[in-house]
RNA sequence: GGGCCAUUAGCUCAGCUGGUUAGAGCGCAUGCUUGAUAAGCAUGAGGUCCCUGGUUCGAUCCCAGGAUGGCCCA
């Protein structure tokens, strides 16, 4: 029981101040958030908080709002962009709560892939091709399920509502069994398909190795200038496009390598369309090259740049589409664009094999070309190398060097030293090598044209992703899903033992999917049985190859990319998962329009035409305080685990509702002090609402239209500040949300409504009907505040709530418990008054005087005059003064308040200047104050 | 190099369809209060609205170019 509310006997009074119901309260106004929070979220998981709300709203008819949750990657801690990414999702489903919506989230995470492939292969310090596939996809379950359980504990200490025990998992049969459902209907609807693609090779290893596991070393290659000879048409075309005459001279288009080996795969030269070509006689001979390059190139020649005569210049542009013959075999090299092309080095042609490199790759796929790969496995030229055959690559080189000086096509040759990618773990020089791969295919079926067409269906929030995704479609290549890896879920591929081809059948991906599904559960990775069992275990009756009719298969063991994985989510943990479909919120950072939004996207329309989600909302990147991007390298990076213990999850929560998410967001100290400050303001207004109602019986709670009207005016301005947060928190605009509390904390509240209460609170009879007026608005001002601080400052929120007396509580266990106040009017005269109050406080505010040192007379427009005078002694309260003399019509718009020292003397409880001295007893109170304390009962 | 985005007081942000003495919170300074007190109130300082051109009677707001930073590509 608080001590100020000890009753005295008025005999024994010396102090009135204990005569006076002061606030108390258990709340403390220090948070200590960091020790503080964990028992909250002990509280929540006893109490089943999330899931009992979540049950009950489902039971009273809330519609479904889905959020699907894209999947964090089960590798490493959080930083403080998970930290944003999990708060806005958890506000976002809180919000949907509280608003009495079946809001179902189901985290998930990321499971497979090369990066915790490598950091299995490194912790178990075995070599990729010395461990057995089965055990090292045990380790790596092991180790995401490691860092899964890492990253769980990290969100749930957040604050985060979810189904967090029972997370989607994309190693789980179910889903494994999904992503090979969808491979099925994508191979069913021709939508996927093998092709080449040019990829980084080790033939050392004999593998096919990811950015990652590349290091640039510094390596000696032969460096050669080769001529590409025209025969007499061609001559003859290139001539008449330099707009030359053609005097039957031998002509050559001159190239740069240092990769001689790729020559046998060369199909094309590439030039710059932009630049400058010419035409130049050298020794008797015509060559082509780069004007801007005539020196240098002319050097290679032994002679000097002024011994070129230049015949005629003309534009890149103008040469494409002309051809010169192979050096060594027998087909054209066509001349082709690309931006690529720089004029640095070499001699502005490039050779171009787009069997042996990535930008050779691409100008192939563009124009068209084959893609011609020579090359095994194992680095040995295969027939079509022509003379080369059966031989290694890097052991043929100096043969073909010696070749085209034989046959007078080179020009030069060197020694030159550069960086070369190698392979990180047997340190051999790598090759680009085109290998067959699977791809989705983009051009198929016009689903290209459909993904587009269903983009502007979805509500984009910044609207601007409508573009980007736009042009994320529309610029993309072809999307290739296989990998040549070992943990992740294999693509069902079989090989026909007869004629090689490579298959990947409908039927065969089912029976793979339907025993993952039923099998799984049992083993440590449903997809092991891909490796464990016989090919003919996958194989429906009859099945034949529709090349050749064979009848023998070997599987292949290509995995999917684990983008693809992620993209199939949609489909695993909603449409599989009994959920509604599509979602209504997808929510990630901007770098997912090429990401996790694309894929979904993707997978989405190409297997039920339609996207996966009704609205997306994008941010921005957690960035330093300067701007820059957070990188652990840079040491300006802010793990989400350490922030929490400094600051408290509240105040972090706080911040991220402070800042406009869907640009680039800073963070440092400087703004987490700032954000910390309006927690402590926000903190102890809730402090302030709790130690005013302590002593409120809830039977003597006043109903709304029996209330004092200042507080019926106070009310309507909170009705108004729950309406404009209501609508801003489910148009996600969380910031303006966040600015309305914090105007209405400070401006209507500290300000004003505290401050005018404060008498009435403080020095009324303890049962006084206008104490329990102003504390019966105090109280819904707190559940209200409260409730709408909740998805924000959640354990805030809960705290103030678990504060309150029981029987104040009433049937709402949690705040998360208590709804959202649903108001529809509008009450704009009221609303008026208010805002006439708070400027007529404020005069008198501005005055400096003490509270309750003057007297005051106000003038106001007409209109106002009746509804001010309806108040009674509310208005003086509101102005804070002792008296008030009147209330006068003005003779303009204007108001203003004429304010004179207050008439009486101080009483010594309430401080108002009265009369004083009415009872003997108690010479130094006014009358009021006599009464109250005479009729306080004697002290115990 | 390309696409998309951002740039308003020290910090976080408002500024609706072009005309405002460009606002708020936090911070800072000064004063008050000491019955919200490791709180509260009042007053005040602080801004070439990224830069340069242009359109307009008039631009923080529209257009073009540029700078810086971010995301995604090359």
């Amino acid at each position: 029981m608080p001590e100020t509310r000890t009753p005295v006997h008025p005999a024994e009074i010396t102090d009135y101040r204990k005569t006076l119901n002061l606030p108390a309260t258990d709340f403390p106004m220090r948070a200590e958030l960091p020790k503080r929070e964990p028992a909250r979220i002990d509280w929540w998981t006893a109490h089943d908080t999330y899931a009992k709300r979540l049950e009950r709203n489902r039971e009273q008819g809330g519609t479904p709002w889905i959020l699907h949750d894209g999947p964090p990657y089960a590798n490493g801690d959080l930083h403080m962009g998970h930290f944003l990414n999990r708060f806005l999702k958890d506000a976002f489903v809180k919000i949907a709560l509280l608003d009495g919506r079946w809001a179902d989230f189901i985290p998930g995470w990321d499971m497979h892939g090369l990066p915790i492939e490598r950091e299995t292969l490194i912790h178990l310090g075995v070599d990729f091709h010395k461990i057995d596939p089965i055990e090292l996809r045990a380790r790596c379950k092991e180790r995401a399920l490691y860092w899964l359980d890492r990253q769980r504990r990290a969100m749930l200490r957040m604050g985060l509502f979810g189904h967090y025990a029972r997370p989607y998992m994309t190693i789980a049969p179910a889903f494994e069994a999904t992503i090979v459902d969808t491979l099925a209907d994508l191979a069913e609807s021709g939508q996927l398909y093998k092709g080449l693609r040019s990829t980084l090779w080790c033939v050392h290893d004999e593998t096919a190795l990811a950015e990652a596991e590349i290091e640039y070393r510094e390596r000696t290659s032969p460096s050669i200038y080769v001529r590409f000879a025209a025969n007499a048409a061609q001559r003859a075309d290139l001539v008449r496009r330099f707009g030359a005459a053609d005097d039957a001279t031998p002509l050559s288009i001159v190239i740069w390598t240092t990769t001689p080996w790729t020559l046998p795969a060369n199909v094309a030269i590439a030039i710059k369309p932009d630049a400058q070509y010419g035409l130049y006689r050298l020794g008797g001979q015509d060559y082509v090259f780069a004007a801007e390059l005539r020196a240098s190139v002319v050097a290679q020649f032994g002679a000097a740049g002024g011994d070129a005569e230049e015949r005629a210049l003309a534009p890149g542009e103008a040469l494409l589409g002309a051809a010169v013959r192979h050096p060594f075999l027998d087909r054209d090299s066509l001349v082709v664009g690309a931006d690529y092309v720089d004029l640095v080095t070499g001699t502005g042609a490039v050779h171009t094999a787009p069997g042996h490199g990535t930008d050779d790759f691409e100008t192939g796929v563009k124009y068209d070309l084959p893609i011609l790969n020579p090359v095994d496995a194992a680095g040995t030229f295969l027939s079509d190398a022509g003379p080369y055959a059966g031989r290694n690559i890097f052991d043929a080189q100096q043969q073909i060097v010696d070749d085209l000086a034989a046959s007078g096509a080179l020009v030069r040759a060197a020694a030159y030293e550069h960086s070369y990618p190698h392979c990180w773990r047997c340190k051999n020089p790598v090759i680009f090598r085109a290998t067959a791969q699977w791809f989705i295919a983009l051009d198929a079926n016009g689903l290209r044209e459909r993904i587009e067409a269903q983009i502007p269906n979805v509500a984009w929030l910044p609207a601007w992703g409508e573009t980007r995704m736009t042009q994320m479609i529309a610029n993309h290549p072809e999307w290739c899903v296989s990998r040549q890896r070992t943990w992740g879920t294999p693509i069902p591929a079989v090989a026909c033992k007869t004629c090689g081809e490579s298959i990947v059948d409908p039927r065969v991906a089912r029976i793979a999917a339907e025993r993952f599904r039923r099998e799984g559960p049992q083993l440590t990775n449903a997809s092991d049985i891909w490796w464990t069992d016989d090919v003919s275990a996958f194989l429906p009756v009859d099945f034949t190859c529709p090349k050749c009719g064979g009848t023998t298969f070997e599987k292949e063991f290509n995995i999917v990319d684990i983008w693809f994985e992620s993209g199939v989510t949609h489909r695993a943990v909603l449409r599989d998962g009994g959920l509604p479909w599509p979602a209504d919120l997808y929510l990630e950072g901007s770098d997912q329009f090429r990401g996790w939004f694309r894929s979904n996207l993707i997978t989405a329309v190409a297997t039920a035409g339609v996207p996966p989600y009704k609205g997306v909302v994008s941010t921005g990147m957690v960035v330093d305080a300067e701007g820059r991007a957070m990188h652990k390298s840079t040491g300006n990076y802010i793990g989400a685990v350490d922030a929490i213990e400094k600051y408290g999850a509240d105040v972090l929560r706080l911040w991220a509702a402070s800042v406009e998410y869907t640009a680039d967001m800073r963070l440092g100290a400087k703004m987490l002090d700032n954000v910390a400050n309006v927690y402590r303001n926000l903190r102890n207004r809730l402090r302030f609402f709790l130690s005013a109602v302590g002593d409120l019986p809830a039977a003597a709670v006043v109903p709304r239209a029996q209330l004092e009207p200042l507080d019926r005016l106070a009310l309507a301005a909170l009705d108004r500040l729950a309406r404009e947060v209501v609508e801003h928190y489910r148009a996600f605009r969380l910031h303006d949300a966040y600015l309305a509390l914090v105007a209405f904390d400070n401006d209507d509240l500290s300000r004003f409504y505290i401050a005018a209460l404060k008498d009435r609170l403080y020095s009324s009879a303890p049962d006084a009907p206008r104490r329990r007026s102003a504390q019966s608005a105090l109280l819904e001002m707190l559940r209200t505040v409260a409730v709408l601080l909740a998805p924000v400052l959640s354990f805030t929120s809960e705290e103030a709530w678990q504060s309150l007396p029981a029987e104040l509580r009433g049937e709402f266990e949690s705040i998360f418990d208590v709804p959202f106040p649903h108001v529809d009017a509008r009450d704009d005269a009221a609303l008026a008054q208010w805002q006439l109050l708070k400027d007529l406080r404020a005069l008198v505010a501005a005055t400096g005087a003490v509270d309750f040192a003057l007297d005051a007379r106000v003038e106001v427009p007409e209109r106002f005059v009746e509804p001010l005078t309806a108040l009674g002694d509310n208005l003086r309260e509101a102005l804070i003064v002792s008296a008030l003399l009147g209330i006068a019509p003005s003779d303009s718009e204007a108001w203003t308040v004429r304010t004179e020292p207050a008439g009486g003397e101080k009483c010594a409880r309430c401080w108002k200047y009265l009369p004083l001295g009415g009872d003997r007893a108690h010479p130094n109170l006014c009358a009021s104050c006599a009464q109250i304390v005479r009729e306080l009962p004697p002290a115990a």
